[in-house]
DNA sequence: CGCATTTTTTGCCAAATGGCAAATGTTGTC
DNA sequence: GACAACATTTGCCATTTGGCAAAAAATGCG
């Protein structure tokens, strides 16, 4: 919870009144290596902020596969946004790729928090601008890189999980075939 | 201007009063194609509205390369939010890629409209976000797809400009380079 | 128009990556 | 431990893309 405070007050002030109704609002919920936070065709309802672990955003493309859109490690907010904030079915899946604790708001809570809390609302919405500009910035340079770079890249953001998670999981998130992958991991 | 009204009503309400002060803040800019909104090194005082064209936000990688990140175009709201926000250099380029109609507003003029209409903050949050979204959810597939597909796709967002623009910048936005491009091109 | 400059296309070959299938390795379970 | 199920590595070859340089085409300008 510590962590999810020091996270928040960052982007903003928070008294002391105001942290406990947070910290009444909020649960604590372990999520077990590959479960699901949340599933495609079913509306979010909850968003979870990562206190531990690494989740990913994963979709599957028009040709079935399963791709691996991004990874969410701690201190860090995991939501289908879309999906939560319009009330439609989600598209994607948010699952744990390693054993999690998460600390979890439901809409009502959220609710809540953004009726009482005055700077509720800047600070949420700083917090997604950032996080969604660091994805586009984190993704849109692979394209010009080549596999081996993305995955060194990779291997320095998430040093601990490399060798933890399927190589198909990582392989997508690269946007090349596991044989690539396994190749490349042999030559370096 | 319309285009602008409309688009913020679909993220909330406005009243009559509250579009003429709107109005009353906006500034209709022309820019020139290759003339840039805002340069890297520089902090973002604007936010631009394209009302007719289309921009480009690129930036100059390690190799000293010239890449395109994306391209904005009408309807779409144009800034650096980091560079804006936070009154931080900007580390990219927001350049025009054809003659376009803005309509721009000052950092001053966008803080009175958060001052005076309650609503603001909340459009403004919406907008960002979803703006963002949409370039993440662009960008991250274009990974998995090869780059005659990335090509096609480019196509069919942006079916005027595919042949108005240098080779350069838009083999930079696909990730392949220029004489790959020229390859693609011939072959469909 | 004619020239210089810039952009695009092309040829040639090398390097990176994909596709597929078989072999090997790993994990979990009884 | 033995087995099944799953994940990873490897071999082979095809395809895609890159790198480089020259040719061709387009553009700008006096």
């Amino acid at each position: 919870m510590e962590n999810l405070i020091n996270y928040l007050l960052q982007f903003g002030q928070l008294n002391t009144q105001q942290i406990d109704l947070l910290k009444s609002k909020a649960k604590e919920m372990p999520l077990k290596k590959d479960a699901y936070f949340s599933e495609a065709g079913k509306i979010a309802k909850q968003v979870a902020f990562v206190n531990e672990g690494i989740l990913r955003v994963c979709y599957y493309n028009n040709k079935g596969e399963e791709i691996t859109r991004y990874f969410i490690d701690e201190t860090n907010f995991a939501v289908d946004l879309n999906s939560f904030s319009y009330k439609i079915p989600s598209t994607e899946y948010v699952q744990a790729v390693t054993d999690c604790q998460l600390i979890v708001f439901s809409a009502d809570a959220l609710k809540e928090l953004s009726d009482t809390i005055i700077s509720w609302d800047a600070i949420i919405s700083k917090i997604t601008a950032k996080s969604l500009m660091e994805k586009v910035h984190r993704i849109s340079p692979m394209l010009a890189e080549d596999a081996t770079v993305r995955y060194r890249n990779f291997l320095e953001k998430f040093p601990t999980i490399a060798n933890r998670i399927p190589l198909s999981a990582l392989a997508s998130y690269l946007g090349i075939t596991q044989s690539s992958l396994s190749r490349i991991r042999k030559n370096i």
